[in-house]
DNA sequence: TCTGGGGTCCTTGGGCGT
DNA sequence: TCTGACGCCCAAGGACCC
């Protein structure tokens, strides 16, 4: 804990719906949903006017769709987020060399250590600097919070969303927490909260009071430690900037339970290869394979085994996964598969012989890894992929117009993802396009051989909708535009 | 009503070498 | 040779976060 609220915490406000309502005009002011659009999809995040219906990160998306029936449902672009972060991430980095990303939208910056604030004053003025900053590289709002350590830091930008910031002085931690709920804290979440609420523990201030002994014997040992210190706003992590990666995995659900043993041991395949892409472009091998598997009773398990040295190979990874497997009774179907691999190493065990032998020769530098090669192959049914085009996600008609609906039918819709089909082009909600002669659009819904785009930029004003079949060859898939003028406000990459 | 994907960290319990 | 304490590694599960 400083003496002074030279840590700033940024929080993007509901990032992703966000970034769709600035690049889509037609959505400003309107309920967004952004997340799996699958029958076992859901919400990653929802704009301000869908909370207002009660919708909110993490619910399933069909009860999302009860409560907000005329909300926009689009599919993840994650890579518009990633490059509208980098953008964000830039500007906290021109503050300080100490900045700690928590995720595409979140993070932590050291203004000390950047010697742009040694004091509340100096700490405010870069906190507004930059939110004027960010809102006039990205457009989009994000909040601050302002304090002497992390976790209040956190606390004080969530208290100051939307588009706020919130500075708590050092000295005033305990009265400003006390009043708080037990879950605002970090690391209290919907089990420790009850475990708590039992207990008659609901406040922050309670929490306190209820001294160290206590709260160790409720929720063990670390735990309770590191609870009782928050309560008295205690915490001294330091911001770090690097952190390295402790496993790599990737994860599929099903759009419908898996019986065939001889189809989840394909997907298992599958996703071992898919997961060793991800491990090769990162730089790692790993020592640890892990198999996770969600039965249809939403039980999950998980069975590892530790090799005797590190590997990027993708025959052992998926021949360890395929023996873990055998150990794993799938009666009565699985709805979701996942491989990782933990324990991470920069380099293989032949490369490490490799590297051993190039030493005797004279040459000590190891060889780099190919940081190629990230997986191209499509994601398995239900999964959001990075490119925005999910196979096996039925996009839909959504949007006040409902063009599609009522046109001629060309009988039903072929189920996505189903076996056997011809491969018929798939156009999911949110997905940007270009159209030999009305341009750049985004994708509004299709279904039933339509699809329904509607043909808006960031800085036009909203855009007409037309209809098309989805075999138009006039039609197709094209990169996202920046946000913000020509010059790389976040589209693009 | 039905629960994603990618992570981190902690706890518990067993095996094993010293 | 047997036994207990200790520390470490490994496996599995669970809570939590965004």
């Amino acid at each position: 804990m400083r003496a002074a609220p030279t840590i700033l915490h940024l929080d993007m406000d509901a990032f992703y719906a966000s970034v769709e309502q600035a690049s889509k005009p037609s959505l400003r002011g309107k309920a967004v949903i952004v997340g799996g659009l699958g029958p076992r999809g859901v919400v990653a995040t929802a704009s301000y006017e869908a909370r207002r219906f009660g919708v909110h990160s993490a619910m399933p998306m069909a009860q999302a769709r009860r409560r907000c029936p005329n909300g926009a449902y689009l599919t993840p672009r994650f890579r518009v987020y990633q490059a509208v972060s980098e953008r964000v991430m830039g500007l906290l980095r021109a503050l300080s060399p100490l900045v700690e990303p928590l995720s595409l939208d979140e993070a932590f910056v050291d203004l000390e250590a950047g010697e742009v604030a040694f004091d509340s004053a100096g700490a405010r003025a870069a906190g507004e600097r930059l939110r004027a900053d960010i809102m006039a590289a990205t457009g989009l709002s994000g909040s601050v919070g302002l304090a002497g350590s992390k976790m209040l830091a956190k606390v004080a930008s969530e208290e100051a969303k939307p588009a706020g910031l919130l500075l708590i002085e050092p000295g005033t931690e305990r009265e400003h927490l006390a009043p708080m709920s037990v879950r605002t804290l970090p690391g209290v979440g919907p089990v420790t909260g009850e475990h708590l609420r039992r207990a008659g523990i609901t406040t922050v201030g309670e929490l306190a009071e209820a001294g160290e002994d206590e709260l160790i014997r409720m929720v063990g040992r670390s735990h309770g430690l590191g609870l009782y210190r928050m309560a008295l706003g205690l915490d001294d992590r330091p911001v770090v900037a690097e952190r390295d990666a402790k496993s790599v995995s990737v994860e599929d659900t099903f759009d419908v339970d898996l019986h065939d043993r001889v189809r989840i041991r394909g997907e298992v395949q599958r996703l071992a290869d898919r997961c060793v892409g991800r491990l090769r472009s990162s730089g790692h091998s790993g020592r640890t394979i892990v198999l996770k598997v969600r039965r249809y009773d939403f039980s999950t398990l998980t069975r590892s085994e530790t090799l005797r040295g590190p590997t990027d190979d993708p025959g052992v990874v998926r021949e360890a996964a395929a023996r873990l497997l055998e150990g794993v009774d799938t009666t009565g179907g699985v709805r979701l598969l996942g491989v990782g691999v933990t324990g991470l190493a920069d380099y293989t065990q032949e490369d490490l012989f490799a590297q051993a032998e190039a030493e005797g020769a004279g040459d000590a530098i190891g060889p780099p890894r190919d940081p190629a090669a990230e997986d191209a192959e499509p994601s398995g049914p239900g999964a959001v992929d990075v490119t925005g085009i999910t196979p096996g996600v039925a996009a839909e008609p959504e949007g006040a117009e409902g063009a599609v609906r009522g046109m001629e039918g060309d009988g039903d819709a072929v189920p996505a993802g189903a076996a056997g089909v011809a491969p018929e082009r798939l156009w999911p909600a949110g997905s940007d396009v270009r159209h030999a002669v009305y341009g750049p659009g985004w994708v509004q819904g299709s279904g039933v051989g339509r699809v329904t785009v509607r043909f808006e930029r960031p800085g036009s004003p909203p855009g007409r909708v037309r209809t098309f079949r989805v075999d138009d060859p006039e039609l197709e898939p094209s990169d996202p535009l920046p946000l913000v003028g020509g010059g790389g406000g976040g589209g693009g990459a």
